[in-house]
Formats: structure tokens, sequence, C-alpha cells
DNA sequence: AGACATTTGGAAACCGGTGTCAGAATACGC
DNA sequence: GCGTATTCTGACACCGGTTTCCAAATGTCT
């Protein structure tokens, strides 16, 4: 009963092929094809009828058949190497987000930095598949020969990253730096002086901005910043605790730590709870990203939110955004609001 | 100069065609065809003869010709409506895993349960990308309508979930009830008797498994399970904390909980911190699912784990697993391991 | 030796679109 | 009114496989 209404006018049987359409128009299917294909060079009256009869059969044009014939699949890939899920999830959301409407779909790719053979699987990858574009998620997305590879082999692709790591066509950033000088500011606000730093890994991009942030801040502030009181970690929970420790052995020990990523800052609240050192009253801390588990721990985590997914569907549309075509050109919601999240991890020294 | 050893000598020009393959091996293009479907009436030596050329030619059949000719995709959809980043990604990475090394591919799809438009929308989605097959993720895959559908458009599916279905082709199933049993039997082994349950949301199959196994534990030790004891959430951090302080009220007031999943448990350590009330000492507290939160929160949660990964790589397995052909079988992983996971949220009452 | 089964090949159609290019239709200049 | 420039449109080959239908070659069985 209630499927009735489900295939506007296409009687469920076969789906109507471009010569139906053309048939029933009175065209051939060439002048078809232009229609779906918004060929600027053709007669307004003779669109509108065609896409009159478009909208009748409803019909769609068959994506494989299309992928033959122009080399190049209606595909959207996700090429990514990042640990923590919330934050891949994100960004499939707001690609997902950005392909909804559309006839694109989103593939996923994890890769592994550390194989030798990366570069050549993701290769077979592109050109198998012909892909119409890419999204590099950050870190891998700071590879520059991944980006090249994308090049040569003719594949769209968008960086996100943490900073201007190519030109604007193809990349969409974020400018850790200046959050992170921020959120360290508010530290030297509350009254910190002595302030740890978990750096992640060595050789990330993001690592090295939010590192710069934290100098910044205390640079400005006239604070010295004793190589004693920076760790690094690699993103995780565990080596967030490890490095916690490392800082909590110093004396004096610094009241206020900075991690570079939520998961390494819960690792810093963990770690205190093993020492009974009390968050915040003898230890302040402040993580990056604000991912679920910075709320969800106690005590919650004072956190730099960034907009993870409208950065994600600002990547995708920057690759599928002139082939949409005019009618969903969406308003771009813009947004991108970046902040410092006050939670209760951080207070004044006593 | 590293990139001589990329392509089996292609020679890196056009990659090979079909005709090219047959030309060499002295074959028409359909013995070929044949070939590469393992067409079963083919002589043993004109089979080798054929592959050897394809494996020194590099060749791989263009898959969006034979998409076409096919009307069958290479894609996998994975359709979920799962609000769980960890879950899903961990689901995710159990399908690649399974569809490493052949010629398929995944598509991630997210579907609003609550929209009427879902099951067009999913329509729509199978009969447009003509996929191979989809796999469903929890919850929405213990929707009926959902499966009948892929049935009906002629793709293959399979439904992950927390009970059997489906018949064994169309289902890879955990056990929750038993294992929730054994993890409520651990806690009134270590002495408790008031327990409270904070089960999962109306009408899911996950949440209804567990609560069952919740009650044969206690059913099994005579004891009783007032009603007031059972609070609902929907498995969000959030309605944890507000579940686990409706059960915080009761007088007497439970020595431990059992919640329907690990996020929900982490809102009730949470909501006992705020409320000054000490896990484990005042309050034991079991989650369900093993996600990293369990690990990273005070104190480490007691969870049940269960084999995530390995159950999506099953389901994407049952998929593709006759298509894949005999080369790479891989000698089943079969693992499967179900455990509780003992830390520090459990000890005996006071 | 003749009948029959098993393999392989060939030609052509087909899957459902798109590119090329020539020809038709209309507009313009004189 | 006519040649020509400009706009539209259609015929046809093509993307790279699969499939159908037959026929031919080889081998096997009575």
């Amino acid at each position: 009963m209630t499927r009735s209404a489900q295939a506007p006018a296409a009687g469920r049987t076969a789906k109507p092929t471009i010569n139906d359409v053309a048939r029933l128009a009175n065209v051939s299917k060439k002048t078809v094809s232009r229609v779906i294909n918004r060929s600027p060079l053709l007669n307004a009256e003779t669109r509108e009828r065609v896409e009159k009869v478009i909208r009748e059969l409803g019909y769609v044009p068959n994506p494989q058949a299309r992928a033959l014939a122009l080399r190049r699949n209606f595909l959207i890939g996700l090429i990514h190497d990042n640990p923590n899920a919330q934050m891949v999830l994100n960004m499939q959301q707001g690609i997902l987000e950005a392909l909804h409407g559309t006839d694109f779909e989103m593939v996923v790719r994890p890769v592994d930095r550390s194989s030798a053979m990366m570069l050549d699987d993701v290769r077979t990858f592109l050109e198998r598949q012909r892909l119409f574009g890419v999204v590099l998620l950050p870190p891998i997305s700071e590879n520059d020969a991944l980006a090249a590879l994308c090049e040569e082999v003719g594949c769209r692709y968008v960086r996100m990253g943490s900073a201007q790591l190519d030109d604007a066509d193809h990349m969409v950033a974020s400018n850790d730096r200046e959050l992170v000088k921020e959120a360290t500011e508010f530290l030297i606000g509350q009254g910190h002086r002595l302030i740890g730093l978990i750096e992640g890994p060595d050789g990330f991009r993001s690592a090295q901005e939010r590192r710069l942030g934290f100098e910044d801040a205390l640079a400005a502030a006239g604070l010295s910043l004793p190589r004693s009181h920076i760790a690094r970690g690699n993103y995780t929970f565990e080596t967030g605790v490890t490095a916690a420790n490392r800082l909590f052995d110093l004396s004096p020990r610094p009241t206020a730590i900075f991690a570079s990523n939520d998961e390494m800052a819960a690792g810093v609240v963990f770690a205190a709870r093993e020492r009974g050192i009390a968050v915040p009253e003898e230890l302040s801390v402040i993580g990056f990203d604000d991912t679920p588990i910075a709320a969800h721990i106690w005590p919650p985590l004072t956190t730099v939110r960034w907009p993870i997914v409208s950065m994600a569907r600002a990547a995708a549309r920057k690759l599928v955004g002139d082939v949409v075509g005019g009618e969903a050109a969406a308003p771009q919601p813009s947004e991108l609001p970046s902040m410092l999240v006050r939670r209760a991890s951080v207070a004044p020294p006593r």
C-alpha cells in the first residue's frame, strides 16, 4: 500500500535507460546526455522537454556506465592512518554530509604509513578504481609524496591538516598554533608559571604546530621553557600516562600540563590519579580536540575544540562542489568555530 | 629510482586490456574472460598459460567495465546507524581486513532510523550502486524490513547482531545473553546482592538480550530483581549519568550496577564521582563492549569484551568468501574470544 | 569408424552511457 | 534573397569487459 509512492511513475519494472528518455522526448540519446551533463550549448526549450521526461520517468543515469565512458568513478576516497576513531568518524560524517544529495559515494581506505608498499598500494587503488577524488586525513595528509602521487595519476585531492601544507585548492587547514597559544595563555592567565608540555610524535606537523603555539604563549609571557618540561607522546592514552609520569618526577613539579591531544590529556589525569595528585587542585590539565573522552572522565577536561566535521565537509565540497551542479549549491554553512572549552580540569595553582 | 619496481613489467604506459592478454596468450578474449571468472569448463593447461600472461602483464580487469557488464559493482556496503565511533570503526576495520587482497572496496552508508525515507533511501542506494552486498551493523541490522529490502533488490546481505535474527547465511551473532549472565555472576560471586541494571533502549535486541542475561544470573542465584532497580538509557554517556542518579536515589542503594554498555557505565562512574560515591568501595560497576573509554577512566572499568573486529571480518567474508577464489582462502582466524575483562571498578561490597 | 563429449574460438550484440564530427536549422550581414 | 556564421542536434564509434550462439578442433567411447 504505502509502496505505491516509492518510484515516481516508474512502474517498478525495469529501470528506464537513456534510450527510453530519448524516445519519449523525441531527441537522440546524445541530447539527453547533454542535458544530464549540463552542456551549455543546448536549446533551453529542448532541455526543459527532456528534463520533464526525465522527471516523469524517474530516470537516473547508470553510474557504472558513466564510470566506464568517462573513465572516472563517482567515488570519493577517504585515505587515512588515523588511530583515533572519533576523529575519523567525524571526518567521515563531514564528507558524507557534503556528498549527500550528489551522485557520489564514499569509499574508505586506511593505509599503513610504515609499510614500504604504502604508495604502491594507494597508486593501485587510485588507478584501479579511477576515483573522482580523495580526501587525505591527517597525519598521512602531511605526506607530500602521497599528494604528488595523486597529482600524477590524475586524481583530485584535498588534504586536511594543521597548517597550510599546500595551495588553497588542495588544502583545508585548522590553525593549531594559534589555538594552542590561546589555551596556554589561559593557563598562564590562571596564574600558572611552571607548565609542562606533552607534545605529539616527531615528524607530525600537528605536533610541531601545537608545540609552536605553546612556545609562543610562554615567550609572550616572558616565561622560560626548560627542555625537561617537554615530554613526547604519540597521541595515545598510554604514552600520555608515561609522559605524565616523567613530568611528575620533576622538581619542582609543573602546576599545569598541556597535552597535545585529549587522549594524552586523559592519560595525564589517569596518571595523576594513580599518583594521588589532585586535579585540578594540584595540577591543571588541558587537552586538544574535544573528543568525547574529554567530557567523560573526571574531572572533565578543559580542551580546544576545532570544527572537525565542517572541515571535512569543506574538504569534500572542494572536490565535488563544482560538479554537483547548481540546484543545491548549499549556502555554505560557513561556521567553523574553534574555541577553548572550559571544564573542571583547570584551576589556579595553590 | 625506486620507482622502477612498481608495476611489474607493465612499462608504465597504458594499462593492458583483456585484448592484450588474449593476443599474447594466443587465445580469444572470451577465453581470458573464462579464466578471470573461473569458468570450470576450461583446460588446465590453457588456464595456466593465460594466468602466466596475466601475471607478466600485471593485467587487472577494469572494474568499471565489469560492473557494467555484470550489472553488479564490486563494492561492499556498510550500513549503520551506530552512534559509537569506536564500534563502527572496529567493524569497518574487520570488513576491510576481509576485503584486503580482493577486488572489493567498502562504501559506508550511515542511515537515520527515525527517517520515514530510510528504506527508500537505502533502496535507491542499493539499486543505483548495484552493490555486491552489504553488511548491516547493529542496531539497524535488527530491522527486518531492511533485510527484506536487500532480498528484494537482489543484494546479498549479512546482519551483525546480538542474537540469531536470521538464518546462518545472513547472520553473524554474538551471544550477549550468555556474556552478561557471566558478568553478572561475577558480581554475585563478589558478594553483591543488590544489583542495579541500566538497560539499553526499548526495542533494541541487544538491550533485550543483555537484560535477559542479567535476569538469568539473578534468577539462578535466587535473587529478586525489583522493577525499581532497572533503569533505562539509550547507550550514551549522558543517559548513563541520568539513569545512575535514579538508581542512587533508591534506598537501600544498589552496591553494584551493570550497565549495558561502556558509555553508560562511564556515565555511572562519573555520576558516582559527582555524588561522592566511591567506586569500587561503595559501588561496583561493570560495562559491556570493552571500548577504549573503559580503560581510560578512573577507576578502569570491568567490562565484557567481545570480538567486534573478527565478527565484522566474518560477516564480510560471508559475502565475498566464495567469490574471492581459492588462493587466499585465508586459514580462518577463527579466534572470536569473548571474555570478562576484570579491572578496578569491581570489589566486594562493604 | 561413427557418435558423442569436452574445449576453444569467432563474430556480434550488449551493458548504458559519452566523445567526435558532420549536417541541419536558425540567425546575421550585405 | 543569398552566402555565411552560429547554434543545435543526431549518427556512430567507443569505453572494456561479458554473453550468446555456433562452429570447429580434439579426444573418448561403442
